[in-house]
DNA sequence: GTTGAAATAGACAGACCTGTCTGCTAGCGT
DNA sequence: ACGCTAGCAGACAGGTCTGTCTATTTCAAC
């Protein structure tokens, strides 16, 4: 693929990464390759390979990127009650389900194709999903909740489930069912 | 591999079938090839392809047969109250979570894989979904539930998101959390 | 100008992928 | 005894994969 306009003075480590992201979650980790990649990106395959060592650490940093731009949202978000924050993260799914494009969980998808738990991808993965769930515990914790624990896990269970019912059942359905389980799920409504 | 006992008398699509279900939902499906399931299952390359077409075909036919043994399951449990058999359902979650070797849900794990909604994988990926939404949402309207098709809905993201819990997370918490919600979810507890 | 770093294009190795094909063997019904 | 079917073994084609390598170009700093 030849430069585009949009592309000039975008270092090549920046350009792989957008265009690995994209193709990664449109399409799956293994079923893209890295001659795809670099001819997508305008870059020759030794640049490539300067700045990745190996196609697992590309991988790895578009993990690392999505978690970090999950945990920037929650970051910039205005204190309020717990309560309110909770249905705000929560809400983001609801967002990004009824994007075009949408295809899932990028974490939940990247684990289904990383089989082993000690490699590289899964520690990315499980390093986003503690901060996930660690996140909602302390909001759980500071609205009172008892059982913070258990509402947490609810929680985390139920983004996960709602992401990949977004995929793959119906994506409008998605913003009334998370309206209904915060009624449901935290307690003294 | 050489054929072991237990492969004796047992037909060569029956030993394929087997072996590849092991091999996909341990590893991945793209990460199995085609010789590798052929060794390991003891059977010819041309025999192999005379019972399924194409690789597509032996996948397919090993999500419908996972889908198979989840409805034997759910038609095989004794009638009880809308409330106990939805418990029952989702209490299999627990079982599953609990095993050794447990990798995630089989069909999530595939959707993962197969980008393209219209694959004969997704068509049987969501032909299981609909199996399994439909079968909770019957019996929340049995139930006396008022908004069956919501709580359904719920249960339907609590189940793959504990599944996937007990695939990344920690796999001892998932029965109580599957206790915790049916409390929660269910109306007049 | 010159030097050096960074990026370019693209060949190459070695492995693996799906799917086809040829040839051989073993067993079974008739 | 004969033919037929099923299965086995393995070569082969054509493509793709990751990762290495050579050789060239661009460009900025000095």
């Amino acid at each position: 693929m030849q430069k585009t306009a949009d592309m000039i003075d975008v270092p090549p480590a920046r350009r792989l990464l957008d265009t690995a992201s994209r193709l990664f979650y449109a399409e799956g980790i293994h079923a893209v390759g890295i001659d795809r990649i670099i001819a997508e990106a305008g870059v020759a395959k030794a640049t490539f390979y300067k700045h990745f060592p190996s196609k697992d650490d590309l991988v790895v940093a578009h993990i690392e990127e999505q978690d970090w731009q999950g945990r920037a949202y929650v970051a910039a978000l205005p204190a309020r009650q717990p309560r309110e924050m909770i249905a705000a993260i929560l809400g983001r799914i609801g967002d990004a389900a009824t994007d075009a494009g949408y295809r899932g969980c990028v974490f939940l998808n990247a684990a289904a194709e990383y089989p082993d738990p000690d490699s590289a991808v899964r520690r990315a993965v499980d390093a986003r999903r503690a901060w996930y769930r660690d996140s909602l515990h302390k909001l759980c914790a500071a609205s009172g909740d008892r059982s913070p624990a258990i509402t947490a896990g609810l929680l985390v269970a139920l983004s996960d489930g709602l992401l990949e019912g977004a995929y793959l059942d119906d994506p409008a359905r998605v913003p009334s069912l998370i309206e209904e389980a915060i009624a449901r799920l935290l307690p003294d409504a």
